[in-house]
DNA sequence: GCAATCGGTTCACTATTCAAACCGACGCTT
DNA sequence: AAGCGTCGGTTTGAATAGTGAACCGATTGC
């Protein structure tokens, strides 16, 4: 593994401690050496990617990242991006389709597009969506390095209908039917009635960035209809990464002053 | 500078890059020979923080920075650690305040906090704040490096007023003053009847990422409020600062014996 | 078909990283 | 107040990783 790799690894290791951490503790979490964490983290530093309490010492996640991000969105925006896809599938299946995103540890709704039908389900933008209680959560969940989903296993499972899955157990194999499927199911986790299935949208390093997920009425989704939607939503979240990260985009070509040195 | 030092600066210098660039143009952007270029760029893509089109083979910035700011900006808000200071600004001068921040190559505003006077500056969230025909973009231009500096006056200078800066000289003229001062005036550069006071602020490495700025009406406005406003501009700037970055940011109180780089 | 340039690779040379011991400071217990 | 454990930070030479000039094959323009 490179030196640079290390450091990137810290930064997300910092990134998803809470608050602020000290050298020890980060280099204990890294695996790295405590001179060499230290030198990370000032060069680190020096870019704006951690910052130094001056009081406690600590380090924690810098602003650059707020900026390269933001420069990042506002040339590939990620909803623009999705929303033909989510008004595609809709059209697809005519059940609700909503987009979810990862966002500061957590996994929340940004765009929801409805089915035409009369009786369907109504999701809010904004909606938190707990990793074992939603199908957006397990989608997401489960492609995600092996650590964060031994952490999600092990968190207090909240219980939000009869059907929550709040066993670890039942959850880890619900994750691993995600991973095997390609996309997960949840029926009544999060609300009587209603069942969602869902797909991660990855990038090109196979990490999750969000789920489009589609959620129907529990009275309407046979088998069948399930593993349909299942399999609609993976092939479409699989068009949006494609569309996000592969494809050549082609925004606008570079006016390029003659260089050619 | 060590090898995370060169590689988060070809992380920036691709951010700065508009659209995609090739691996030649990056080295040569960035200094590096071709080969550490190419290095530099695999392991930053492996973590995510650049991205290469499948096709034209053409690298970008990633999404793992929308991930990492979006976790910072969770943790320590800049919209909620402003406001209060935003509001007491106002008490204090009794002038519509607006807090401004640099988001997509853009400046603009995302908090406005009224004066209690019947004849006020109106200014909606969401404005883009040229960088020539505002107090704002004069401020945020005024810290930012020379490169981008020359690159705002070179750049097309549109009039919105009588009194934009179109002219290159008067705008380098108006950025040498905002930077003696450490506070900019704009006098009905965007709107008729309009002066505004504003001062940037600045992360520990003496970037901005936004600014504080004061919008009264000019007949309100002589020398002694202009100087009052833009004094207080810039204290306020400076606690919001603190409090973003860390109260407490000082000179580095430990013995820093040995002058690494 | 030549020249220039592209993205990408090779390999001898060299700068960086590692690990362990060390320092002074702080906080706790006795 | 002495003893202990831990903290952030530093030093050391041996081990390891990074570096860059030259190179390769593929395109492109003339």
């Amino acid at each position: 593994m490179g030196t640079i790799s290390k450091a990137l690894t810290l930064l997300d290791t910092l990134s998803l401690m809470q608050s602020e951490a000290g050298l020890t503790e980060i280099a204990k979490a890294c695996d790295l050496d405590k001179a060499t964490a230290r030198r990370f983290l000032v060069e680190l530093e020096k870019h704006g990617f951690v910052e130094q309490l001056a009081e406690s010492r600590k380090y924690r996640i810098g602003s650059a990242p707020v900026r390269l991000g933001r420069i990042r969105e506002a040339c590939y925006p990620f909803l623009r991006t999705a929303m033909p896809f989510v008004k595609r599938l809709v059209e697809e299946v005519d059940e609700t389709v909503h987009l979810s995103e990862f966002t500061g540890g957590r996994l929340s709704t940004v765009h929801v597009e409805d089915s035409t039908k009369a009786h369907r389900v109504f999701v809010a933008v904004g909606t938190l969506l707990p990793f074992h209680a939603t199908a957006s959560g397990l989608a997401f969940i489960s492609s995600c390095p092996a650590a964060d989903i031994e952490a999600a296993i092990s968190a207090p499972l909240q219980s939000y209908t009869d059907y929550t899955l709040t066993d670890p157990a039942s959850f880890r194999q619900s994750i691993e039917q995600t991973q095997a499927d390609g996309y997960s199911v949840s029926r009544q986790g999060l609300e009587a009635g209603v069942i969602s299935t869902s797909a991660a949208i990855l990038t090109p390093g196979a990490r999750p960035v969000g789920c489009i997920t589609i959620a129907a009425p529990l009275v309407r989704a046979d088998a069948g209809k399930v593993r349909e939607h299942g399999l609609a939503a993976a092939s479409t979240a699989r068009r949006i990464s494609d569309a996000f990260f592969g494809a050549d985009r082609q925004v606008r070509t570079v006016p390029q002053s003659r260089r050619t040195n």
